[in-house]
DNA sequence: CGTTCAGTTGACTAAGGTCAATTCCCGTGG
DNA sequence: CCACGGGAATTGACCTTAGTCAACTGAACG
C-alpha cells in the first residue's frame, strides 16, 4: 500500500483525508505465479496497481501466445481496450511472478475521479503513460528489426532481461525463440 | 465547420451558448496536398478536425518514410506524443489531398475543457479513440502476415484504399512496395 | 538417475528486401 | 492529337533473415 500512495503522491497533490479515502478504495490481492489477473473473454473490472512482482499482456493466436507488454512493481495493470468500453478482453493478463497487487473496481474509481481534487488528472496521466508507451512500441514495429527490438527491450529493462524467460521475451519482440537465440549468439559474436 | 459541431454533439451534449463558444474557439485552415500539419522536430500546438480532405502520419527513418496511420473526414489529427508533454514531434502529419481543417490551440482546447460542461469527457473519448485504435494497430503487428493486415486495411478502409497511393498502404502495412504489389497479385490469384 | 522444459543448434523453407529493368498511367507541351 | 517525361507500379533475379522441424544440451527437481 505504500508504493501505491508513494506513486499516486508523485502524479498529483492529495490531502490527508484523501489519502485515507485512497486506502479503502483499494484491495489488496495477491496472485502466484501463473496466476491470471484477467482472461481472455472476460470484462477488465479492475486496475490494479503492482506493489511486488511482475505481469505480462498476452494474446493467443491459434495455439501461440503473443506478449505484448511486461508490467512490474510499481506500474499499473488494466486492459483499458476492455475496461473502457466494457467488452470482454481479447488478451489476459497473467502473474509470472508471486505479484502483491491492490486493486480498484470501476464503482471505487468513480468515487476516486470525482472525490479526490485531482482525481481525474490521476486516471488522465495513468491512461496517457500507456498510451504513449504502447504508440512507442508500435513505433519500434516499423523502425526497428527484431535485434535492435531485443537491444533496445534490453536497455529500457535491464533488470526485466533477468526476470523473464527468453521465449518471452522473444514473443514480446515479435520473433520465436530460436530466431532470438540465434540474434543473441549473433550479438555476442560482434561485440 | 457543420461536420465538426455534427461530429461533437455525437459525442456529447452542448447547449446553444456551448455550440457559440465552441465555432469561436476554432479556427479554419486550409492545406494543399503535399503541405504538412505538424513536422518533425516541432511541438505540436493544435488539434485539428478534418472537414475534408486525407492526411497521414510518418516518421522519417534514414532516408525512407514510414506511414503510421491515415485519418480522413470527420477524424481528429493530432500527435499527442508530442501535444501533451509539448515535446518536439518525431512524426509528422501531411495532407496528401487539398484537406480543410477546424484547428484549435492548446488554451482554446482549455477553455473548451474547462468552459464546455462535458468538455473533458470530449478530450477524453477523442484521445480514447487515437488509443484504443493504436493498440489495435500494435496488436495486428503481432498477430498478422503484412498479407492479412493489407486485406484487413482493405476491409476497414474500402474509400481510402482508392485514394492512396500504394506505397503509402504498403508502408502503412510495414513492407515495401514491391512485396505489397507481389502480396495483391496472389491474392488475385488465389480468388 | 530419469523426467521435464528452456535454450541452442543444424538443415532446410518461406517470405520480404534489394537492385534493376520494364511497363503503365497521366499530365504537359509541342 | 501525339510525343515525351516522370512517377507509380510491376516484374525478375538474387540476397537476407525469420520460420519450421527436429535433434541435442543443460539445468532443475523430484
Amino acid at each position: 500500500m505504500d508504493k501505491l500512495i508513494g506513486t499516486i503522491k508523485y502524479l498529483i497533490r492529495i490531502s490527508e483525508n484523501e489519502e485515507i479515502l485512497i486506502k479503502k478504495l483499494f484491495k489488496p490481492l495477491q496472485l502466484k505465479s501463473g496466476d491470471y489477473f484477467l482472461e481472455e473473454g472476460q470484462v477488465c473490472r479492475h486496475v490494479g496497481f503492482i506493489e511486488q512482482g511482475l505481469m505480462r499482456y498476452h494474446m493467443n493466436n491459434d495455439g501461440n501466445q503473443k506478449t505484448l507488454y511486461f508490467s512490474k512493481e510499481g506500474g499499473f495493470v488494466c486492459n483499458y481496450q476492455s475496461f473502457l468500453p466494457r467488452e470482454p478482453s481479447n488478451t489476459s493478463i497473467q502473474a509470472i511472478e508471486d505479484t502483491a497487487l491492490q486493486i480498484i473496481s470501476r464503482e471505487n474509481l468513480q468515487r476516486l475521479y470525482s472525490e479526490i481534487a485531482e482525481g481525474e488528472k490521476l486516471g488522465r496521466l495513468a491512461i496517457e503513460d500507456v498510451f504513449l508507451s504502447s504508440i512507442q512500441q508500435l513505433k519500434s514495429f516499423y523502425k526497428d528489426s527484431p535485434a535492435a527490438r531485443y537491444q533496445l527491450f534490453l536497455q529500457a529493462y535491464p533488470d526485466l532481461a533477468q526476470r523473464i524467460p527468453q521465449y518471452h521475451i522473444a514473443s514480446y519482440v515479435g520473433i520465436k525463440p530460436q530466431s532470438l537465440s540465434r540474434i543473441r549468439k549473433k550479438l555476442v559474436a560482434e561485440r
